[in-house]
DNA sequence: TCTGGGGTCCTAGGACCC
DNA sequence: TCTGGGGTCCTAGGACCC
């Protein structure tokens, strides 16, 4: 048996915890740069926003029903979610953390008369230990847990637990369940079920198998099958290492100054290297994305991805920023204003599985422990203390106008909360 | 004026192996 | 005149997730 908990309108819980004049308020949280809405309170949702929206489109309707707005404060946001993690962890046999706001349970050994009063307890507990409100959806599947916990959101009489085990039940639920709300089932897809009459969850399970295996390909086909009731996913209790390390933003303005493209490069560079290097990693394969802004007509515009190979594997930030840099710098097209750029590091293989490099002449073991005392630096007196050269010592500017304090990690915003 | 960031899995097709 | 068969590995791109 599988459980789903899913923290409700996670973001704006958190700045509720802390701000509880905000309850019954619609509210809003943006992504970077205050550029789009990334979560909504029901009071936000009633009002018809959508995820996604950007808030210039909402600026009259944000006036008007006079909606709190909040930027995104993802150390308050991180922090908030471990506890309600570990209060989690504390109460089930094993789970396993899926994003930011959302666990999967395992809930083998506990019987099944049991399970609905487990559930409600553990969703009462996060309320009593962190303030956020948390949903429960058990059943058979992983796929079939996250629409009992969708339920819960739906019909508030289930006071955030539901358990939905019966057939009967299942069977009820799928007939007007929209198919394009299963996960697993994104855009692309429900345009194709549509045009093909399929609109319900129940009318995708009438589909023909070899059908949906032709159309959809495997992980279409396991969807189909996990609302059948047959598990395809399993629990997966294991953090394992990152495949590829992105870090990239969006600028507040468009970058006509390329040297301020290449410091933000840089910046990207070392971010990425250094997660490289918490996960003991090196990496062979360095990518960067360069992009002007989209939705500026009559611009000169580039939308570039350029890729470097590297000629040994490394997680050296003062190696890959002077490569990284040196392309980025090759490709920068004149009379550009560059809106986003990122860096994407991967082909990641464990540090002590690679073999040493041929011509290396003790070169990495100075860098090694270059890096350690780099990372230890920052990590001591804190993130960005010491940079390269390249990235130098200006910040770079993003729109934040709306941040609330980092209330549980930064000992400097909590003195400023007291003043 | 203003439009997010960070991931995963799967597949087809090309390069390569013996 | 006649030019194999059976594989693996890698990658870009497309789908998905939060």
């Amino acid at each position: 048996m599988f459980g789903l908990a899913d923290c409700n309108n996670f973001y704006v819980s958190c700045e509720r915890v802390f701000n509880p004049s905000l309850n019954g308020k619609p509210v809003i949280v943006l992504s970077n740069n205050d550029g789009c809405v990334i979560s909504r309170s029901q009071e936000a949702k009633d009002l018809g926003i959508s995820m996604g929206e950007p808030l210039f489109k909402l600026k009259d309707l944000v006036k008007r029903e006079n909606i709190r707005v909040y930027s995104s404060n993802f150390p308050l946001y991180a922090d908030m979610s471990q506890r309600v993690m570990d209060t989690i962890i504390s109460m089930v046999p094993a789970a396993e953390i899926y994003s930011i706001d959302e666990a999967f349970i395992n809930f083998d050994g506990i019987a099944v008369d049991k399970l609905h009063k487990l559930a409600s307890d553990i969703s009462q507990q996060v309320k009593t230990n962190t303030g956020i409100p948390l949903s429960i959806g058990v059943s058979k599947t992983k796929t079939l847990a996250k629409i009992a916990s969708k339920l819960c959101k739906k019909y508030p009489k289930l006071n955030n637990s539901c358990v939905m085990i019966k057939q009967s039940n299942i069977d009820k639920v799928l007939k007007s369940y929209p198919v394009n709300d299963v996960w697993g089932i994104g855009r692309q897809y429900s345009k194709m079920l549509y045009s093909n009459n399929i609109t319900t969850a129940e009318q995708f399970l009438c589909a023909d198998p070899r059908w949906v295996r032709s159309k959809m390909n495997v992980t279409g086909l396991k969807s189909w099958k996990e609302l059948k009731g047959t598990p395809c996913f399993g629990l997966e209790e294991n953090i394992h290492d990152k495949q590829q390390i992105c870090t990239s933003r969006s600028f507040a303005k468009d970058l006509f100054d390329h040297e301020e493209v290449i410091r933000a490069v840089a910046k990207f560079t070392s971010s990425s290297a250094q997660k490289l290097r918490a996960q003991n990693g090196v990496a062979l394969k360095v990518m960067v994305f360069l992009y002007t802004n989209p939705f500026k007509e009559n611009h000169e515009r580039d939308y570039k991805t350029i890729f470097i190979p590297l000629e040994y594997p490394t997680d050296n930030t003062l190696e890959l920023v002077k490569i990284v840099c040196r392309h980025t710098a090759m490709n920068l097209k004149k009379g550009c204003g560059y809106k986003k750029a990122g860096v994407v590091i991967s082909s990641i293989s464990k540090k002590e599985h690679t073999p040493g490099f041929l011509f290396d002449s003790g070169r990495s073991e100075k860098g090694d422990l270059l890096m350690k005392c780099l990372d230890d630096i920052n990590a001591k007196y804190g993130r960005e203390s010491i940079v390269t050269g390249t990235q130098g010592p200006n910040r770079i500017v993003y729109n934040m106008d709306h941040l609330s304090p980092k209330y549980t990690t930064c000992w400097d915003d909590i003195i400023k909360v007291k003043v």
